[in-house]
Formats: structure tokens, C-alpha cells, sequence
DNA sequence: TATATAATATATCAATCTGATATATAACGA
DNA sequence: TCGTTATATATCAGATTGATATATTATATA
């Protein structure tokens, strides 16, 4: 799904600037299972924009920058409804962690325990997050999708805590000296 | 872990293609947590030839096209160790499907039933994959690495057959003709 | 026998996206 | 006053995606 596509969706919830959008992706609801950038959400507007999907508004405000307000117009909105019927891709779960833990062979010890640890910690911030917020007020469709979340990464964090000991028992990794030849 | 590194990463194991290490990224053991196509694998290849972090011969077969078998240097072993060991950016999750799911007052009934049934298929078909291969002979970053995937395919796989009927039941989803409108 | 399809194999490229950087306003605390 | 943080937009080099082009050979189909 390209980030015109989800910055329509983001818009058929309410207006917002480019800002606003970005924070949904960082922190909101959107974050478990799409991501963009500045770097690719405002050329987004821009192209939006020029295409009459969305209209916008420059706003003043006190104790702030200026920011632009984006609304999706009824074309904007045909338009998304249209592209959001296709297929989906398959699902993707990526992981720098996984890489190297596949070649766990070639990382010192020490790394090994404190990649895995920071991971578990990671996991469960996440999962906290997913779990605090109220959920009253939302549709059929966001409560799927962030217990469909919740489900993943509480697998994940559990394997994590239940196989440790696997990955760091004592001959698993390799020395500083070892990793350096 | 940009596409060189993780090419890196696979010639370790043994000399291969492109073409190889990328049936690797679409069907082999890292096809659960990282991916990578030709447009970025020959370009990565190519690099990595210049910076001398791996060799390069060209190979007749019979009844085949000449492939390039790329091998891994002592130079290109050593970057990898030390690429390896940066800190792991998060974890990711992505899925247009989740996506659509979310705006599922958007799609008409029969399509999230429709796009509902084909990823319970996918996730199955994912899983057996996963579980099929021959693990003995594997070390132990490769087995962790699996049984990862497994646990959170599985988690994935689970709470869409459980919760298939509340996203599924008279009342959600669009008609076809709100949803043109 | 001819033809279509699929698998093997490499290469290229436009469009897109990432991640970093630049610029600016203003609140807040030290 | 100074540094940090949050808000806000914009740009861009470099990397990646996804599609397309090209070629060889095996296999199935008509």
C-alpha cells in the first residue's frame, strides 16, 4: 500500500497536517502494521493535493508553527475506497534481531545476552502501549486489528522469555577474539 | 541490515548466485524475517566485487544458463562480523491486510470474508513450510530463528481462526453500493 | 512437430521510499 | 541565557521495489 493510499485512510478519520499523520504511524494505532516518513508523507500531500483528493489549509496557530491542515475530498475518499479493495500483499515480519541471530556464530557472548534482553524489554513496551489505551469508541475494524497486534507481539515477547536460555547457555557465541579473525 | 550485509551474511554459509541467494530470501530460512529481490541483490553482488569483499566466477553448466558464483573473501568475512554487531533497529510488522482490516467499514461483506479465509489459508501454508524442513544439521542461531517465526505465525494464524466471526458477523462491512459512494 | 509454459539466470530502470539533514517557532527547565 | 524538547514543513542522496527485458533449456500440450 503506498503512503498516498494511507494517508487517504488517515484523512477519512478526520482532517490533519502531515505532522499529525506521521505521529499516527510513530505512536497511534497505525504503528503495529504500516510505517512512513516525513520523507514520504509530504511529497504524498503534495501529489494528493494536485490530484484533488484532498484539499488544504494553512493554519495559524499561537504558540506554534504554522502547520497545513490536508481534508480528503469526496474523490479522495472513491478513490481510497476503490484502491483499499485490492488484494492485500502477503503479511511481513522483519527483523534485523532474527539476522543476527541467525549468525549468532559470529557475535561475542556478552552482545548476544544483551541484544536478547533489550529485545524482551522492548516487546513488552510495546505490548503495554498497545494494551493502555482505551479502546471504547473504536470500530469493529482498529479493535481487530490491535488485538490481532497485541496477539503477535505477546508471541513473540513469550518465546523470547521462554527460550533464552537456549541462545545464551555458556558455548554459544563466539569470543571478541574469535569474531575478529 | 542493507542488502550487501545480508548478501554477505548468506556466502558465509557457502559460495552461491544471485539467483540462489535470492530463492534463499523467497523460499529458504530467511524468508520469515528478511527479503530482498534481484533489482537490489545483482546491485549488491556487484559492489561488494568492487570493494574486493567477494569473488566472482563465472560458471558453464549443461542444460542451464552460465551463472556467476560469488564467494566470500577473508575482508568481506571481516565486514560482516563487524556489521553484524550494530544494535538491531525495532522489529517490524507490516500488513496491508491489517490495513484494510482497519478501514473494513470501507469493503464490502464478501471481501473481508473473502480476504479473511485467504490469509487463515496463507498463514497455514506459511506454517507448514516452516515446520517441514529438516532441522537436524542446523546450528543454534538458525533453529531459534525458526521456531520464532513459527511461534509468531502461529499466534498470527490462531487469532484470525478464533476471531474470524466477530469481523465477519451480519452488520460489518459496507454494502457495495456505500461503498462507491 | 510446433508451441506454450515454466525454471534457470542476469541486468536494468523508473518510481518510490528511507533516513538524514536543514530550517524555523516556541515552550520549558537549568 | 543556553540547551533541550516538541511542533512543523521541506528537501535530497542513496537504497529499494517491482516491473520489464533478454536468453537458455526442459517439459508439457496440441
Amino acid at each position: 500500500m503506498d503512503v498516498k493510499t494511507v494517508c487517504l485512510g488517515v484523512l477519512t478519520l478526520g482532517d490533519a497536517s502531515g505532522y499529525e499523520i506521521r505521529k499516527l504511524f510513530e505512536d497511534g494505532p497505525f504503528q503495529y502494521f504500516t510505517d512512513a516518513g516525513f520523507g514520504s508523507i509530504y511529497p504524498a500531500l503534495n501529489k494528493l493535493h494536485g490530484e484533488g483528493l484532498v484539499t488544504c489549509e494553512q493554519q495559524t496557530q499561537s504558540g506554534r508553527p504554522d502547520k497545513k491542515v490536508y481534508s480528503i475530498t469526496p474523490q479522495g475518499r472513491a478513490s481510497f475506497a476503490e484502491a483499499i479493495r485490492a488484494t492485500p500483499g502477503p503479511d511481513k515480519f522483519r527483523s534485523d534481531f532474527l539476522l543476527s541471530l541467525f549468525f549468532e556464530h559470529f557475535l561475542p557472548h556478552d552482545l548476544i545476552v544483551g541484544a536478547v534482553d533489550e529485545r524482551i524489554a522492548w516487546y513488552r513496551a510495546k505490548l503495554e502501549h498497545m494494551r493502555c489505551c482505551d479502546r471504547s469508541g473504536w470500530g469493529t475494524g482498529p479493535v481487530f486489528v490491535n488485538e490481532f497486534g497485541q496477539a503477535v507481539y505477546s508471541a513473540a515477547l513469550a518465546f523470547l522469555e521462554e527460550n533464552r536460555s537456549k541462545l545464551i547457555e555458556t558455548g554459544n557465541g563466539s569470543t571478541d577474539h574469535q569474531a575478529a579473525e
